[in-house]
RNA sequence: CGGGGCGUAGCGCAGUUUGGUAGCGCGCUUGGUUCGGGACCAAGAGGUCGCAGGUUCAAAUCCUGUCGCUCCGACCA
């Protein structure tokens, strides 16, 4: 079966030969993107488009359900305005594209093009934050950033890219960690449930933390190569902002006191996890939740038989679409009914509905899985249950595949040789006793090229025995990784 | 930003060593035959050889510069 695969597609680098080189294929040959004429920069086509559409909707919905509200906030930041929180234009400032014309005019004062919103989000709530009756303010933002990177890579690493951020403000600390906690948890389940991707939930370390936050939490997922990717980010950024930004509000004991504020974030890279996640030689796999196609009908039509097929297969596509079901037909002539299944395979669509006239005759049709390689017949009366039930069976069956590969490549070691040995080797998540200090987590970094990714909130209460690196008193467990 | 690789038709490549009419496969167009895992026949279209200079009677080929993609390292969603 390997070698018959490889047969069929010969588009696309094997995962063993080359990961990144797998990774490009499938970007460029399943249409997600293409590269533009400005470096660094790329083209989302229609269907990856579609497939981020998807992704949108499914987490706007978590948005609004968390009483968050939509706005939009300008892409250009004034100069000053940047300047104004130490930490986070230190973080930035390699970054970030400036605008100084208008026309052939030199602006008096320079234009970012914004690397993220808080600043310009923060001016505003300045103005509009007085009382304790004005908050929490609860906005969320749809748009593009910019950071001018020095190495790129299609949707892991843009110069621009689209994501959304979420900024509230709130009237007490305890509030504002709440709303961390709660928008984590939201991306959380979010990617679990409909982009099928298991996540560690957890802690950023001091090193790691966004710039300007008190603290950042992260989900991490781990990619089919043994390599980590941060999926989304969750920040308390305390009343760094409101104090440099003077946003106030007169409390009720009538006082004058500062907002505490979050931001959170998860970008189209999300996209990339999913290749990575659930890719295979063949191409994506795509979950059926955020799929562009969750059905595609390929009718087989020999001559003699090619009207009665067609007419039957359109029916059942118009049913299948009448039951909420996001199908297709495929019924161009000018390709054979193999190479449309390796199409299809390649673009990741998760059932296939096959119509013969053998079918017709038994009155059934056949459904392929994407995840298993799966064919199974069913009546055609039954078609519109059955789709639906296999469907939802997919979904679940990549979330377990996907989470069953995450276990078998997390490795529990306080022996520092070792840990080597199985970010060197087997790569994947390393669970080891860490003792807080930069120096050690610095010192690992350089010696391994692995990172904290977090310390993750499932093992905050089990006692590390040890640091791994100094041996020193072991006051967390981390997760470490080789990460993008 | 440092080190390596690659830029020739939409895609994958040959041609560069030794300068002399720009080629192959796939794809594309037209017509016909096909259709249960990338079908076949026939006839066509398509390239300022990444870009800019230079050497030469003559440059895809030699020299200089530059841009892009890519891989490996330092910074980031």
């Amino acid at each position: 079966m390997a070698k018959q695969e490889k047969e069929f597609v010969k588009e696309i680098t094997p995962q063993s030969e080359d990961y990144s080189q797998w990774y490009l294929d499938i970007v460029q040959k399943a249409e997600l993107m293409d590269y533009s004429p400005v470096k660094g920069c790329m083209v989302i086509r229609p269907y990856g488009y579609t497939l981020w559409e998807n992704m949108q909707q499914c987490l706007d919905r978590r948005i609004k359900e968390t009483g968050h509200r939509n706005a939009y906030f300008p892409l250009f930041i004034p100069e000053s305005l940047l300047q104004k929180e130490a930490e986070h234009v230190e973080g930035f400032a390699p970054e970030v594209a400036w605008v100084t014309h208008g026309g052939n005019e030199k602006l008096t004062e320079r234009l970012v093009v914004r690397p993220t919103s808080e600043t310009i989000i923060c001016e505003m709530y300045r103005r509009w934050i007085q009382s304790y009756r004005d908050l929490p303010v609860l906005i969320n933002q749809w748009c593009n950033v910019v950071r001018w990177e020095k190495v790129t890579r299609p949707f892991l690493r843009t110069s621009e890219f689209l994501w959304q951020e979420g900024h509230t403000a709130h009237r007490t600390q305890e509030e504002a960690e709440a709303e961390t906690l709660k928008m984590l948890d939201v991306y959380r389940d979010y990617v679990e449930n409909d982009l099928a991707i298991p996540v560690i939930a957890g802690k950023k370390t001091e090193k790691e933390k966004f710039a300007g936050a008190m603290h950042t939490y992260s989900i991490e997922a781990l990619m089919s190569d043994g390599r980590a990717l941060q999926a989304g980010t969750s920040h308390n950024l305390g009343t760094h902002f409101s104090t440099v930004f003077d946003i106030t509000f007169l409390d009720s004991d009538g006082e004058l006191k500062y907002v505490w504020q979050t931001s959170w974030g998860t970008s189209t890279r999300l996209v990339g996890a999913i290749i990575m996640v659930h890719g295979d030689d063949r191409g994506l796999v795509l979950p059926p939740k955020v799929a562009p196609t969750q059905v595609i009908v390929v009718p087989i039509a020999p001559k003699k038989a090619r009207e009665t097929v067609l007419k039957k297969a359109a029916e059942l596509t118009e049913d299948l679409k009448k039951a909420g079901i996001r199908v297709e037909m495929d019924d161009r002539e000018e390709y054979s009914p193999g190479w449309k299944f390796n199409e299809w395979e390649m673009k990741g669509v998760p059932l296939r509905l096959e119509l013969g006239p053998r079918d017709l005759e038994a009155g059934q049709a056949v459904l392929a899985r994407r995840d298993t390689g799966e064919k199974e017949a069913v009546e055609l009366g039954s078609l519109k249950t059955r789709v639906p039930e296999l469907l939802a069976a997919v979904q679940t069956n990549m979330f377990n595949k996907a989470l069953a590969f995450r276990e078998k490549n997390t490795h529990r070691t306080d022996d520092y040789e070792e840990f080597k040995e199985i970010i060197a080797e087997k790569r994947g998540f390393v669970v080891a006793g860490w003792c807080g200090q930069e120096t050690c987590e610095l010192a690992i970094k350089e010696e391994t090229k692995a990172t904290i990714r977090n310390l993750p909130f499932h093992l905050q209460n089990e006692k590390a025995e040890k640091c791994v690196y100094c041996n020193g008193e072991g006051k967390h467990l981390a997760y470490f990784a080789r990460a993008y």
